[in-house]
DNA sequence: ATTGGAATGTCAACAAGACTGACGTAAAAT
DNA sequence: ATTTTACGTCAGTCTTGTTGACATTCCAAT
């Protein structure tokens, strides 16, 4: 094996590497999820209500073609959720000023406490996880999961960034 | 706000910060199951099958009970799963010798054939994402991912790693 | 040798959450 | 006036998870 930077490359980016991530993202991902499910069980709700509450909070008036494209889910899947949010008076709609046929969604005051409770946990367990590792692996790992984002989620992610 | 290393502490971990990854988690984690997506569901097989079939081709001979714990379903809903496989002959079964009572997992010739179709699309997003961000991001990737993991599947991941 | 418990399998029932397909309504755009 | 868009809804299906109950096998301890 050559010892310059084509033999470091190949060696770095060797079955074992990259079977590593494959399994750190499977664990990982639990461990992201574990903490408002919990939360969401004693609501008897799921994480697609956390992930309707999270966007909407995040883009207050969203209407809902745009919350589905960031969801990635049919609009009949998102209905069922957003129906028992409106329901439970986590989420309102006003109907569009400009265009009449657009409901844009909102938080109450109901919806936000439940977010807030739900990305706090969340955020605890990321704090922790950041603060252990320190600020130059944060970097890499936020570059590593942008450049693994299919092309499309990744505009829609870098757009959530700047608004 | 003060300037010295508590200044540039909590500017670190600002709710902003987190909130990104989070959200780069759940975009990520998309992408991180699309490819295998489309080629399960081409033989009618979904993401539970990928997984036991990957972990069964990592732990050769594991018996059930070892492969429940780390994927963290119960033995009703891994059941169902290696029914299928092993009626498709993608997996077989070997009673133990020293405890009959164990059942050992191996992946047949078209079962390895397929685990190996699955991963390498599944590594192939994966390298490019390391080759476009380099080494030393894809080690803070693993590292925060580690550190977000429940204690108890740290472990299993660490030894899956020395295994 | 019998008994308790562990490992495993299996049946039934259920729920969340995804999907497709079809249809309806209202409103904007052409 | 017609078409397209945005949204909702009904019906049915699928995967994957859950609980609970019960049977079998068999090791290990009394």
């Amino acid at each position: 094996m050559q010892n310059d930077r084509t033999g470091e490359s190949l060696l770095f980016l060797t079955d074992e590497q990259l079977r590593q991530g494959i399994e750190a993202m499977f664990f990982a991902y639990r461990g992201f999820t574990a903490d408002p499910d919990r939360i969401l069980e004693k609501y008897n709700y799921g994480r697609a209500h956390h992930r309707a509450m999270h966007f909407i909070n995040r883009v207050p008036g969203t209407n809902v073609n745009n919350l589905l494209k960031i969801l990635g889910v049919t609009k009949q899947s998102l209905n069922r959720v957003l129906r028992t949010l409106i329901q439970d008076e986590l989420v309102t709609l006003k109907i569009g000023t400009k265009d009449r046929r657009e409901r844009h969604l909102y938080l109450t005051d109901n919806g936000k406490s439940l977010e807030k409770q739900l990305s706090t946990a969340q955020s605890h367990r990321m704090r922790e996880a950041y603060r252990r590792v320190g600020p130059d692996a944060v970097t890499g790992f936020k570059q590593v999961l942008e450049a693994m984002m299919d092309p499309k989620l990744q505009v829609t992610y870098k757009k959530l960034r700047s608004s």
